[in-house]
RNA sequence: GGGCGCGUAGCUCAGUGGGAGAGCGCUUGCUUCACACGCAAGAGGUCGCAGGUUCAAAACCUGCCGCGCCCACCA
């Protein structure tokens, strides 16, 4: 009946069955099946523009063996798949790959050579079309890397779902979705300080930034009063921000100061009378005291200016130097506008920090600078791509409003059934820390525009204040190229003309729509109307602040409802110090190698042991610790399946204790997943795997080979292949490979389409409790023998159990087995109130 | 400063009211007719510390110590 090969082999399963499942469509979505019967998961897209690492392996099977239960469950599975190629991540990884930068006031250049590129002189500046067909072209060779990977991986996701964030239907969900936003008034353009990354020269939100600690210094800094009397001091690690000081602020509550506030100071070297101001948010207890406002040098100086409405002076430019004197020799509101402007132009189209060294020298020859600078460790704001601390510059940027909606996203995180539950504290403290609404626009090139473009007036100035909107029927829409209703393309620019939105959204305001996209929001077939919400979000918890919340905050805004019922989160994989993986440290594990070395199987049994949420250190030997359970399958199943006895009725209490317990292991497995306890699911099973491999087989070969009969044999024969069938369902979302050439060698059909073992399969009448006495008895010769250091065949003159009547009565049953497994001559029994056996070897 | 999690054998980790566990590693054996990519066995732990609750605590409560992460602050 079966057709067991005489060498079974882990080689070349990826392979055969990867190419075996594409081809029948196994893990294709069923779209006949109702919503109840349909699993579905909005798949993370992974950054391909990022390494491949360890960590996608784990995170990524924790996923597909949920799937598969479910699909074994007789559930169809929605189980999409894309690729994040859109933002910034891309742009920095063509930079770097070609040498090129994007210089979008360059005219495309039609015979552009990526290959000739020479960057020896630093980076080649190109066109924006020219750019982004890089960006094209690399992100699809990483494209392919991934797909390779997942592939082997044995992922079963739905390839014919495959979609990229920049696609032609994720740029048409992300406008549909954003021109939503805007006419619904939930989306608007505005003029206000932004944090802003002077490198890549984009805004970016507060989900983007991370803090990192640096050298710095403290300056002590001396004010002197307008009125010649009095002076304030005030420390400040960002003397060359003084000429875009606009006051001095103290604590209320302040007695040093109090007698100041409301008296003006004057900023030293420029000369400009600001005032002294009061405010709960200047802390007595750092430096001293009092500090100057500066527009802007942290969000801080934005809230002060903000409430305080005070005026503003920019000194900073959007590529990070100081600007040169714009206000001429009257626009300072300085007593010296000329020494001001020459103070100035000392620091003008500095970075930051040489006009810092610059100003701390003019500041000590004319004495305002108290003190040598006070060397410190200190934290500072970067973009998390970004190589040089944030500025804050004014720009025009469109927001989408989230700061009301706190308490209704709060809610929402409430609803959603987080696994582990603990992670929904992240969430709740990051939307509970939100300072401001989400800017989304960024000033790049590889990404979804905005469905929008400005109505030029008489003077070729925009209007920013009305905005043309792309019709909805025309998505997507690029207005860099397009035109809006009612304009020619030749009124492109002209003064009574139009101009497009340059900007390009945040690569989140597409990610954050991926429930739309992999159901196709805004087609008609219904796939997003019947599918929506979605069964679960598994994600990584470090991007719970921008993907999760953020995909909760447009579903909210959009459907009024959560975009998912479950949110799975996968830890980290840690390097084997427990450090964090991570390109700079250079410790980055790629899993091609372990996937060839070991097998697909082996790594996800590896990748599947660890709990949601928890993080764990990355340990080769459990990868070898996979890959002989899956040689230990195709063993334990060619013997099963080899043996020659004939199917029968399973009439001995081993078998049926066998199958009972068994039943357990079902029930249990079953509820682990229930629970999303996947993890567990792969330890009971596991666990009993071994110990039927080491116990019960050993304990009926000699029956199943036929030494006490037909019918004996065939009772083992029959239950060693219901327990092989029941084992090999147990483990297939885990060991997929395996257990489908396994079932190939004797059953219809792919195993991943196979129903999910229920314990009704089983004999859940009989007692566990003969397996259970059979093999600790059985543990008790081998240990005789192992300490006798004789051979295990060693034949056993008597042995004597000693254990309570209800268990010897229980060993009687399976005596037999007993007897043949150990090779024990004579085995007696005596009652007694604890258990243990006597052996006596034989020559 | 606020929050979350963790601390169990050399290592990786499970166990959440009643016997201190698994795998790896180590040690010692065993060519046993599914498997030497194997099999069997052994050694190894005051369950971070202190107090409390309980007949009973690794588990529950309180405090402390250590580690990691998140958020906030960051003059």
């Amino acid at each position: 009946m079966a057709n067991v090969p005489d060498k079974p082999s882990l080689d070349g399963l990826e392979a055969r069955w990867g190419d075996r499942w594409e081809a029948d469509g196994i893990y294709r979505y069923d779209p006949l099946q109702p919503r109840e019967r349909t699993f579905v998961v909005d798949t993370p897209p992974p950054t391909v523009s990022g390494a491949i690492h360890v960590g996608h392996v784990m995170s990524y099977t924790h996923t597909d063996v949920v799937v598969r239960y479910r699909r074994m469950t007789g559930k169809t599975a929605f189980y999409p798949i894309g690729w994040d190629d859109n933002g910034l991540a891309t742009e920095r990884r063509v930079q770097n790959y070609y040498g090129v930068r994007c210089d979008p006031s360059l005219p495309v250049d039609p015979a552009f050579d990526p290959d000739a590129v020479d960057s020896s002189g630093g980076a080649v500046r190109i066109s924006r079309p020219n750019f982004v067909e890089l960006c094209e072209r690399l992100t699809a060779e990483d494209e392919k890397a991934f797909e390779a990977l997942f592939r082997t991986l044995g992922l079963s996701v739905d390839w014919t779902t495959l979609y990229t964030t920049i696609d032609e239907r994720s740029r048409r969900v992300s406008q549909k979705g954003f021109l939503h936003l805007v006419r619904r008034g939930l989306a608007y353009k505005a003029d206000a300080p932004t944090m802003w990354d002077v490198d890549f020269q984009t805004a970016v939100a507060q989900a983007e930034i991370e803090d990192r600690e640096i050298d710095g210094a403290y300056h002590r800094v001396r004010f002197d009063g307008a009125d010649a009397d009095g002076a304030l001091e005030i420390e400040t690690s960002r003397p060359e921000l003084i000429p875009s000081c606009v006051a001095l602020v103290v604590n209320p509550s302040d007695e040093r100061y109090r007698a100041l506030v409301g008296s003006n100071m004057v900023t030293p070297l420029f000369g400009v009378e600001v005032p002294v101001v009061a405010h709960r948010l200047a802390d007595p207890e750092k430096g001293t005291g009092a500090a100057m406002i500066c527009t802007f040098g942290d969000v801080t100086d934005v809230q002060w200016w903000r409430e305080l409405q005070l005026p503003t002076r920019v000194v900073m430019q959007r590529d990070g130097t100081i600007a040169p004197p714009r206000w001429g020799e009257s626009g300072w509101p300085s007593g010296d506008a000329a020494r001001a402007n020459e103070m100035q132009r000392e620091i003008a189209g500095m970075p930051a920090k040489k006009a810092r060294r610059r100003i701390a020298e003019l500041l000590g020859a004319s004495g305002y600078l108290l003190g040598e600078p006070q060397q410190v460790r200190h934290v500072v704001k970067f973009y998390e791509r970004g190589e040089r601390p944030l500025e804050i510059v004014s720009t025009r940027q469109w927001y989408v409003k989230q700061l009301e909606f706190r308490p209704a996203l709060l809610e929402r995180g409430r609803q959603l059934q987080w696994h582990p539950p603990h992670l929904r504290a992240r969430f709740e403290s990051w939307v509970e820390g939100l300072n401001s609404d989400w800017a989304v626009s960024r000033q790049r090139f590889f990404g979804v525009p905005f469905p929008a473009w400005y109505r030029l007036d008489e003077e070729g100035v925009e209007d920013f204040e009305h905005p043309i909107l792309a019709d909805e029927r025309s998505l997507p829409v690029d207005p860099s190229t397009d035109a809006p209703d009612g304009f020619g393309e030749d009124r492109r620019g002209k003064p009574g003309g139009f101009v497009g939105d340059p900007d390009v959204m945040d690569t989140w305001a597409t990610s954050s729509l991926s429930p739309h996209i992999a159901l196709g929001w805004g087609s008609d077939d219904g796939l997003f109307e019947r599918l929506f919400p979605m069964d679960v979000r598994p994600q990584a918890h470090e991007i719970i602040r921008t993907w999760l919340y953020y995909t909760v905050l447009r579903a909210h805004l959009e459907q009024d409802s959560l975009p998912w019922y479950h949110a799975t989160i996968s830890g980290w994989v840690l390097d084997p110090d427990r450090k964090k993986m991570s390109k700079s440290k250079g410790n980055v594990l790629t899993p091609i190698g372990l996937l060839e070395q070991y097998g697909a199987d082996a790594v996800r049994y590896w990748a599947a042991s660890p709990r949601l949420g928890v993080d764990t250190a990355f340990k080769e030997e459990q990868i070898k610790i996979g890959r002989r359970l899956a040689i230990k399958i195709l063993n334990a199943s060619r013997f099963a399946l080899s043996l020659e006895a004939l199917d029968g009725p399973i009439t001995q209490p081993l078998d049926r204790s066998m199958l009972a317990r068994l039943a357990e292991i079902v029930a249990e497995s079953t509820q682990a997943f229930e629970s999303w306890e996947h993890a567990r699911a792969l330890d009971v099973t596991e666990r009993f795997f071994w110990s039927f491999t080491d116990d019960y087989l050993e304990l009926v070969k000699g029956r199943a080979y036929g030494g006490h009969g037909p019918e004996a044999a065939s009772s083992a024969v029959t239950a060693l292949r219901t327990a092989l069938s029941v084992l090999l369902r147990l483990f297939a979302p885990f060991v997929p490979y395996v257990t489908e050439e396994v079932w190939s060698w004797w059953r219809e059909g792919s195993i991943h389409r196979a129903s999910w073992p229920s314990a009704s399969e089983l004999d859940t009448d009989a007692d566990p409790t003969e397996l259970e006495v059979a093999a600790s008895i059985l543990g008790e010769v081998r240990k005789t023998k192992a300490l006798a250091k004789r051979s295990l065949k060693t034949e056993v003159r008597r042995a004597v159990v000693h254990d309570t009547a209800e268990r010897l009565a229980v060993l009687d049953r399976v005596r037999t087995d007993l007897v043949e497994a150990g090779n024990v001559a004579a085995l007696e029994t005596r009652a007694a109130d604890g258990f243990s056996v006597d052996v006596e070897l034989g020559d």
